[in-house]
DNA sequence: AGGAGCAGCCAAAGCGCTTTGGAAATCGCA
DNA sequence: TGCGATTTCCAAAGCGCTTTGGCTGCTCCT
C-alpha cells in the first residue's frame, strides 16, 4: 500500500542509501539526483515510517506530556491555551505531542514508561507542587525535562520557566495598600500548588514591608472554579470584619467573587477592589468584565511556546544546565479597584 | 543504559522469542517460566523499546488528532475536557494520545503525514464544518477515524458521534414558545460549524410547528468568547423590538449575554428568558449562576470516552460498518427563564 | 602522464522487537 | 515399549529506516 524507501528507490533505480541522504538533505548526493529524488517522493506520497527511522536514529520526534485524567480528576482549562503554545513552536519545528494520560495514582509508573518505551525525546511537567514527585523521578530518569512553575525555591537543579507570581502578587498587594486597603482576602489555588504559594508569598511580602500584619484568616485555598470563588468570597463577606479587596488566582475564580459580590449589592471599584491573576485568555478577557478588571497578566501561551522552544534546545544540545527563567508579570490596572472605603 | 529484550534473555538464558512471548502472554510458554520472566523483567526495568514494537507489529500503540494552532487560532476550552474523556478511556486500554499541532492552513498536509508516517492507529477529528475537507481526506486514506460531531447530514459514509443539538434546542425552543415568547435570539457558534447549524435549525423547526416565524435578524454567528455574547446581546437589545429570550451556544457566550442583561438592568428568569447549551464543565456551572441558568446538557467528557472506545473498538476489528451515533440532550429547567413579558 | 583528492554512489549492518517455521523434550496411551 | 501428539523452546527472518565503510570514476595538479 504505502510506498517505503525500498521501493522509492527501486524505482529510481538509485540505493536506499542515496535516496535516504537526498531526503535528509545530506551533502554526499548531487543536487541532480536530489531534485529527482525530492520530486518523484513527493509524486508518489512517499513519506518515512516513522517507526522505523525512530529505531534507527533513536529520535522519537515528539515531546510528550503525563495527563493526568480519571473520573475525579478535573480538567485544567488552562491546560489547553497552554498547549497551543507549544504546538506553534511544535509546528516551525517538526515535531509532535505525545499525551499519555494517566490516574493521578500511576503518575511515577507512567514517567517511567514514557522514559524506557523512548517514545518520546523530552517530557514537560506543568502545575507542579511543592515537593513535586515527577520531578525527582524525571531527575534519576535519563529523559530530558523541563518543568512549566517551580516546584521549591532555591532548585537549580532542573530546568524551568515559572512567572514571578511572588512579584506580581506583591505589586498588586503594594497597590492595595496604597489605596488604603488594610483586609485583603486572597482566594488563591490548591493547597500544595507552589505558584499558589508564591502569590500568597507576594501578598505577605507586602504587607510586611507596610508594616501592616496580614490575617491568615483572609486566605482561602482550593481548586479554582467559579463556585469556590464564589463560596469564599460569601464566606469572607459575611463574617465580621470583611475585606475591603479581593485578590483572586485566576478569572474564572474572579467570576465567582464578582458573583458573590453582586449578591451581596457590593460593586467592585466603587464598594471594594478585586485584582486577578489574568493567563490571557481569548474567551474570557478582564477588561470585559462588567466592572473592567484590574489583573496581574502573563499569557499562558507563550509560555507554551517557550517550554518547547527550550525543550528543543536541550534536544539540540543548545541548552547544557539546568537553567531556571522567571518571567516578570505585568499589572494592568482597571476599574476594579479603588480607594479603601473607611 | 536501558535493557532491552536481548540482554533480558541472555541474562536469563532464554531465548528472544520465549522471553517476547512470556510478556506477551502468548500461550506457548510455561506458566514456570513465564513468571520468571516476567519477575526478571520487572526487576531489571525493562520495558520495550516501542518504536521497535511498532515496526515489528504495525501498531503504533495511540490515536492521533491534528491540533490547529497558530497567532491567529483560539484555543477552544471545550476541547480539554473531552481530551480527559479520552485519555480515561485510554488509560484502561494502554494506548496515549499523539497531537499534532497544524497550522489551520497545512492541516491536510498534517492528516496525510500522520497517515503516511504510520504514527498512529486512529484518529478523530472534532469541531467538524459543513463540507469537512478533513473527513473527505481521511476517507481516502488508509486511516481509521471518527468525528465528533457531524459534516453533513445524512452521511452514513463515516464514523461519528454527535450529541442531538437539533433535539436539544428544538425542545428549548419549544418551552420558550410555551412561555409565551416570540421573539428569541440564539447566540450560536460559527458560521461553518455543523453543530450550530443543527442548534439553529432546531430552533426554527419548533418555531414552523407552532406556526411561528424565526427572525433571521435574531440570530447570530460567530466564535464563542464570552465579549462576542455580550455585542450579540447589546446589539439585539438595543435593536427595536429586542427579543425576550436567549439561546446560547455555550456557558461562554451566556456569561456575555448575561452581563448584556445586567447592563440592561435585565434579570434574567424575571425580565428575560436565558437558555445556554452546557458542556458540563468542573469549572463553570449553569447552577451556579446568579440566576440558575436553565440548559441544554450533555457532558463532553462522556464523548471523549465514547470516541475513543469506538476507536477501540473500530481497531479490534469489533466495528466494522461506519456508524454513526447520536446521543440525546438533556433539558435541565432551572430559574433563568419564565413567562414572556406582555 | 600519474597520482592525490573528491564527488557521487552503493552494499550491508544494525536499531529492538515480533513472528514464522521448526526442533527437542515430554506426555499419553495402546 | 513405542509412537504420535503436545509442550516448550529456539534460530532466523523481517519490519523500514539510517549510517558506516567502501568503491568507482572524474578532476586537478605537478
Amino acid at each position: 500500500m504505502a510506498v517505503n524507501l525500498k521501493a522509492l528507490a527501486t524505482h529510481l533505480n538509485l540505493s536506499q542509501t542515496t535516496v535516504s541522504r537526498a531526503l535528509n538533505g545530506y551533502p554526499e548526493v548531487s543536487e541532480r539526483t536530489r531534485a529527482i529524488v525530492s520530486e518523484a517522493a513527493n509524486r508518489l506520497g512517499y513519506s518515512p515510517n516513522q517507526a522505523a527511522r525512530r529505531l534507527a536514529t533513536g529520535k522519537a520526534g515528539a515531546i510528550g506530556y503525563v495527563m493526568t485524567t480519571g473520573p475525579d480528576v478535573q480538567s485544567d482549562p488552562h491546560f489547553m491555551e497552554f498547549l497551543s503554545g507549544v504546538g506553534e513552536f511544535a509546528i516551525t519545528h517538526n515535531f509532535d505531542i505525545h499525551i499519555a494520560p494517566s490516574l493521578p495514582t500511576r503518575e511515577e509508573a507512567t514517567y517511567r514508561r514514557l522514559a524506557a518505551t523512548r517514545q518520546v525525546d523530552a517530557v514537560f511537567v506543568s502545575a507542579p507542587v511543592r515537593r513535586d514527585r515527577r520531578i525527582e523521578i524525571l531527575g534519576e530518569l535519563d529523559l530530558p525535562f523541563i518543568v512549566h512553575g517551580r516546584s521549591e525555591d532555591a532548585d537549580d537543579t532542573y530546568a524551568f520557566i515559572d512567572i514571578d507570581n511572588e512579584g506580581g502578587f506583591r505589586d498588586a498587594t503594594r497597590l492595595l495598600i496604597k489605596l488604603g486597603h488594610r483586609r485583603i482576602a486572597i482566594v488563591n489555588g490548591e493547597e500544595r500548588m507552589t505558584f499558589a504559594d508564591h502569590r500568597e508569598r507576594g501578598a505577605v511580602s507586602a504587607h510586611a514591608e507596610a508594616g501592616i500584619a496580614f490575617e491568615p484568616r483572609l486566605k482561602r485555598r482550593g481548586a479554582m472554579t467559579e463556585a469556590y470563588g464564589y463560596r469564599s468570597a460569601i464566606d469572607l463577606l459575611d463574617g465580621s470584619e470583611p475585606p475591603t479587596a479581593f485578590l483572586c488566582s485566576s478569572m474564572i475564580v474572579a467570576l465567582g467573587v464578582i458573583r458573590a459580590l453582586t449578591d451581596r449589592r457590593l460593586e467592585a471599584g466603587r464598594d471594594i477592589s478585586v485584582i486577578a491573576h489574568d493567563d490571557v485568555f481569548p474567551y474570557l478577557k478582564p477588561e470585559n468584565f462588567r466592572t473592567p478588571l484590574t489583573c496581574v497578566r502573563s499569557p499562558i501561551r507563550k509560555a507554551g511556546f517557550r517550554v518547547a522552544e527550550r525543550l528543543a534546545a536541550m534536544l539540540s544540545g543548545a541548552e547544557a544546565e539546568p537553567v531556571g527563567e522567571i518571567w516578570p508579570v505585568e499589572l494592568v490596572v482597571r476599574d476594579s479597584i479603588g480607594p479603601a472605603p473607611r
